[in-house]
DNA sequence: GCCGTTTTCGGCCCGACTGTTTTCAGTCG
């Protein structure tokens, strides 16, 4: 098994074995172990062969052994035994709001009920309020949970949430019981999709605002009302919690509140290794120390001094080596939206786009961008209307024209998104790729080879001489199309040896290459180039989800290539030709 | 199952809200 298979294995049996009852540090265990994995900068076949997995933090001896067997064989006699135990309905069972592992097993064992369609029928006959624990308004839950399952369980992406937590955010500023008010969750952390929206305000009078906020007009139902929480459910079935506290905690609660649940726990922990206790609402002393709690603390900064530790973007806080890092100095300084000063992957209507040439330069200007690069589909995309060497020349000379004119806004770049094709070579000839400024190569068929062909096929086009950088490496669509198979480290490595750049593609829905690979790579020196791929003027606008991206990955302006000005791209585009 | 300026057992983040609880467990954030 690959390394993503043996996290998918681990997650698996660490809800298996919650569904047995298991001891919850234990299960807890077996999560730990997954992310360990997850964030692994060493490749897992180096560490199983050097025999070196049980001193990751998070992997013990007995994990050791699981993770190599996983590998070696794929087999693995504990999760064999869970997975005949356990029946998978079960799962499902707990994707219902308010069932947890506990309820699924009495349910399962005091009624038998092994599925959503049995939960549903003894939900129906009334038996289930009958059980210990439940009541008819757990047993009316269970049934709307059902008729709701996927609207309910949905994640959204972020991009397209954007809107309504600004209508949220106003609205509550807009009260005069609000000091302050902040969107918080993964919705603040910049992560590509949301599962609910979190707001936190600081008030002297919860009520009002509470109030405010479970009675707004797109509000389908009121699901938890408290003396300083309330969480409403939308009308698409995307929830919202609002936290209230005074003024004078509020910098705990919106770092509480802003997550994630790893980055939480790992500071709560560092913090009582401090003999400090800390909650949303503040610190406390823990055990016997009778040292002065830390002061004044108003802002997040503050928050995390007290603890020794650099002030942590938000974007940073996923519960990696951000408290490492913070504690050592040495977090990056992230890339602003301020940097950017041009972009190279954009269409225009003579592939797919819409708008021409100058319409595309006059919407960079817009922007104070100094330049625009024009990359349109290349033949082999005929969906996309792609260019042949013909067209694409004449697209060439009409962007030298255009860069002639005194009119001329914004310096254009000519380029193009060459196709990978399937056996790896380039769509276009060698000597109209060699009349552009740059290519950016991409797969965009075939999307289902074998993990080592598509790989391969990959490696073998970033060998062409002409390559300037690769697009959206894993071809995902965030929530509708997974990621081809495609080994990622292969691919990064690849780059550093020839100076390719790996875009980010800044589409709300791509986000590829993802900021977990980013995380790793910005590290080793990788650089990228943040792609609207816009296809009309409006869309150059996803760069500000590209800048997202890049911050997670923990990315510096100097890792990003249209941060530099045009004099510098000129000369790198020239420097590299040589 | 992991981990150790409390080193090989006894901890493991901490709190809000709900429902059915007659004093708190379960779920969720
Ligand atoms: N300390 C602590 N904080 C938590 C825990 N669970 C959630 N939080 C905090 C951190 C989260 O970012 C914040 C909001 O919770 P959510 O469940 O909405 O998670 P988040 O927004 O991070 O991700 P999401 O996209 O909503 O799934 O609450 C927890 O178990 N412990
Ligand atoms: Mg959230
Ligand atoms: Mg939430
Ligand atoms: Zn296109």
């Amino acid at each position: 098994m690959d390394k993503s298979e043996i996290i998918e294995r681990l997650e698996a049996i660490a809800v298996l074995l919650e569904l047995q009852g298991e001891n919850p540090f234990k299960i807890r265990a077996y999560a730990q172990g997954a992310r360990a994995l997850e964030a692994l900068e060493i490749p897992l076949d180096v560490l199983i062969a050097e025999d070196r997995l049980a001193t990751v933090r998070g992997i013990g001896s007995a994990l050791a052994d699981k993770i190599t067997a996983l590998h070696e064989s794929g087999e693995l006699p504990l999760f064999d035994q869970l997975k005949a135990k356990v029946a998978p309905g079960l799962l499902e069972m707990l994707e219902i709001p308010g069932l947890g592992a506990k309820k699924v097993r009495i349910l399962n064992k005091d009624l038998g009920i092994d599925s959503i369609a049995a939960l549903q029928s003894a939900a129906e006959s009334g038996s289930i309020s009958n059980l210990k624990g439940f009541g008819v308004k757990s047993e009316a839950k269970i049934l709307q949970g059902i008729r709701n399952r996927e609207a309910y369980s949905a994640r959204h992406l972020r991009w397209n949430v954007i809107p309504v937590v600004e209508n949220i955010l106003s609205g509550l500023r807009s009260l005069e019981a609000v000091q302050q008010a902040e969107a918080a969750g993964s919705f603040r952390r910049g992560l590509e999709t949301v599962g609910d929206l979190d707001f936190i305000v600081a008030s002297k009078d919860p009520e009002v605002v509470m109030d405010w906020f479970v009675k707004q007009s797109h509000v389908s139902e009121i699901t938890a009302r408290g003396q300083t929480k309330s969480s409403v459910r939308l009308e698409d079935g995307l929830q919202a919690d609002l936290r209230v506290v005074p003024a004078s905690q509020y910098a705990f609660a919106l770092h509480h509140f802003t997550g994630s649940k790893e980055h939480n726990v790992a500071l709560r922990k560092r913090a009582l290794q401090r003999g400090l206790s800390l909650s949303e609402w503040g610190f406390d002393v823990r055990g016997g120390n009778s040292q002065p709690l830390p002061s004044n603390i108003d802002n997040e900064s503050a928050l995390f001094d007290a603890l020794g530790l650099a002030n942590i973007p938000p974007e940073l806080r996923e519960g990696y080596d951000e408290l490492k890092l913070a504690e050592a100095g040495s977090l990056p300084k992230l890339i602003k939206c301020s940097d950017i000063k041009g972009a190279f992957h954009n269409h225009t209507n003579a592939s797919d786009g819409h708008e021409n040439l100058e319409d595309m330069a006059e919407g960079a200007a817009a922007r104070g961008w100094e330049y625009i690069g024009i990359a349109d589909h290349s033949k082999s995309s005929r969906q996309a209307n792609g260019l042949n060497e013909e067209r694409l020349l004449r697209q060439v000379d009409a962007i030298a024209a255009y860069n002639q004119r005194d009119d001329a806004c914004c310096h254009i770049f000519s380029g193009c998104e060459c196709d990978i094709l399937p056996d790896g070579s380039l769509d276009l000839a060698d000597s109209t790729l060699e009349k552009l400024d740059y290519v950016i190569i991409a797969v965009h068929s075939a999307f289902t080879q074998p993990r080592e062909q598509m790989t391969r096929r990959i490696l073998r086009a970033m060998e062409h001489p002409f390559v300037t950088m690769l697009a959206h490496p894993t071809g995902r669509l965030l929530l509708k199309r997974e990621p081809y198979e495609v080994d990622m480290e292969a691919i990064i490595e690849k780059a550093l040896a020839k100076n390719i750049a790996i875009e980010i593609n800044a589409n709300p829905k791509r986000l590829d290459m993802d900021w977990r690979w980013w995380l790793k790579a910005a590290k080793r020196g990788l650089k990228t180039s943040i792609n609207p791929d816009a296809h009309r003027v409006e869309q150059l606008g996803y760069i500000a989800a590209g800048v997202l991206t890049a911050r997670k990955g923990g990315l510096t302006a100097n890792s990003v290539l249209n941060t530099q000005s045009l004099t510098e791209i000129i000369s790198w585009l020239e420097q590299r030709e040589s």
